[in-house]
DNA sequence: CACTGATCATGA
DNA sequence: TCATGATCAGTG
């Protein structure tokens, strides 16, 4: 069966193909897509994601939307190792340093790729190779009242902090459930961002992480892990 | 095990 | 350069 995906029409179709992908490899669905597989993802670290994009006819693209914005759903995997943990943070989007007065949650990037999240775990290790690893039962998630509640305070204090200009000060362990880190080709990338003293400064371009602490909840959540 | 900062590919 | 897709690799 060599069949391609096309664009789902609705999310019950969406969830449908994704369900029909559980317990393939990664390798047999590589396969039926021609796509060939990676000895390893040092140098295609985003290949399984892109993969399953293609698998599942999410629209291609660098625009921060959706990926599949009719249907306000957003496409991640997560790598998740033998006990069922996610093995890394999960990116959500680039962090604004500039124009931000006045930015509020309701308006983010992070609420709107968040609101509506069709995860499909990909279940292996770094020692293993991207086509040996298993794909697993996808889950199509909503943030329940506490965690849009933590997604929320982070999300705030974090761009206070930016707002204030304290943009340098900002650790990964700034959030409970959110973190910022930089997101850039290389550590020589810069971006304009708002001082201490209120003037512009150069710093790293920066994105919000999912933690694994609560990528991991958000699986037990749903699956009782 | 989590945090940190760096890094890779690709396209507009 | 910035946005998409992310993981790597060293430290504590």
């Amino acid at each position: 069966m060599n069949k391609i995906v096309s664009r789902p029409a609705s999310v019950a179709a969406l969830l449908d193909n994704a369900q029909a992908l559980a317990g393939l490899s990664i390798g047999e669905l590589a396969a039926r897509l021609a796509q060939p597989v990676p000895a390893d993802l040092r140098r295609d670290k985003g290949w399984i994601g892109q993969l399953l994009e293609l698998a599942l006819g999410a629209s291609a693209g660098s625009k921060p939307e959706q990926d599949f914005p009719e249907l306000g759903v957003e496409l991640k995997t997560l790598p998740i190792d033998e006990r069922g943990r996610p093995l890394e943070t999960t990116f959500v989007c680039v962090a604004p340093l500039t124009d931000i007065a006045g930015l509020r949650w309701e308006d983010s990037n992070v609420r709107n790729k968040l609101s509506r999240v069709l995860w499909i775990p990909v279940l292996g290790n770094r020692t293993q190779a991207p086509g040996e690893r298993l794909l697993g039962p996808p889950l199509l998630w909503t943030p329940d009242e506490r965690e849009a509640q933590l997604l929320r305070q982070d999300w705030e204090e974090i761009m206070e902090l930016i707002s204030l200009g304290r943009v340098q000060e900002i650790t990964a362990r700034h959030g409970q459930v959110l973190q910022l880190r930089p997101k850039a080709a290389n550590g020589r990338a810069l971006t304009d961002a708002i001082g201490p003293a209120g003037q512009w400064i150069q710093t790293r371009p920066r994105g919000f992480y999912l933690k694994t602490t609560f990528t991991a909840g958000l699986l037990a959540r749903h699956f009782m892990l």
